[in-house]
DNA sequence: TCCTAATGAGACTCTAGAGTCTCATTTCAC
DNA sequence: GTGAAATGAGACTCTAGAGTCTCATTAGGA
């Protein structure tokens, strides 16, 4: 009972911090159908409940990362999957979209640069393979992953794509981009 | 002198806001080398002074995108135009990114909206003039565009990319993706 | 120089929301 | 059924920050 309430805690402060990232502790605690000081019984404050969030977050994409570059034989195969797999735990992380205060967790900032120095890696390699062009900055190739990843989350959560549709979408537009054929050259 | 300091504390409202969504209106006057009680002798109150503060951010923005349109022959020249012109007023939206808050308001939401759907109707027609792939949903042409135009703003503003080149790499992302040309086909 | 408007400083009130505590009630394991 | 653990409800304190007000100082235009 007691994991269940926690994760229920959770759940529910993901929900209502997507909903406004402002959100009290009783809002949080509303949205669980809990009372408030369970919240508190199960979470220091309600920073530390955050910084569970965002560690549960930082987890599981990390997870999902590293599954995904395992089964990759290529550097290139290794970024389309990562991608992909990135896109299919956005639920876990979207929240972190607009919760500012967490960015001044040092735990959060070392993770997410931590991924992002990974793709940074991956988009190396994928250029020595001749799969990304040499000619555009890494940098500009990870931001425009990391915007196009943020872009597809929201859509799917926003219910305007599916899931499987959002990672083809990304993957299409990153390879091809999404000018007609006729109109590359 | 009047007009002087309201412009002074817009500014500091929008640096501080950048480093920090939730800062407090005694940091936002200190940036601006004011005192507190001076910021609300000239916004009624906080969410007055950001609402000034939108509203500069979506007339600035309105204006460029209208000028880029009109100087615009096809549809397609107008997509291309007013991405342009939008990244290159970055600086004055970009601390909407994490101001939660803000979209509460109705002006503000309101906006937006007309600025995605103006884009939408944009890729339409582009579409129609067979410069954009016809089999590509029109909402995630208009939500990646939009993801790496904000992308886009960020590494100017971290001084990762200039103004000029980060509009060249969002265009050529759009137009041509990142793959190599002999992977593309 | 003088007068007026703008400002800075700081004291003050008020409120929302975090965090604590208690006690009655529920729920589950045994 | 019984006891321990978990919970809900609500009262309580405390603090940060918004917003108001006053008064002395400054700056700028006539």
């Amino acid at each position: 009972m007691a994991l269940a309430t926690r994760e229920r805690i959770l759940e529910a402060a993901s929900t209502a911090l997507l909903r406004n990232p402002n959100a009290t502790v009783d809002q949080i605690a509303t949205e669980a159908r809990v009372g408030r000081a369970t919240v508190f019984r199960h979470f220091e404050s309600r920073a530390g409940l955050l910084r569970a969030l965002a560690s549960r977050a930082i987890a599981e994409t990390d997870r999902v990362t590293r599954q995904a570059a395992a089964h990759a034989r290529t550097a290139s195969e290794a970024l389309r999957l990562v991608t992909r797999a990135v896109i299919g735990a956005g639920e876990f992380f979207r929240f972190l979209d607009s919760a500012a205060e967490l960015y001044d967790e040092p735990e959060i900032v070392a993770a997410y640069q931590r991924q992002m120095s990974g793709l940074a890696d991956l988009v190396g390699a994928a250029k020595r393979e001749g799969c990304i062009r040499p000619d555009v900055p890494t940098a500009w190739v990870v931001a425009s992953i990391d915007g196009l990843i943020w872009a597809a989350c929201r859509a799917v959560g926003d219910g305007e794509l599916g899931v499987v549709q959002a990672q083809d979408l990304v993957w299409e537009t990153i390879a091809s981009g999404l000018a007609s054929e006729r109109k590359r050259g």
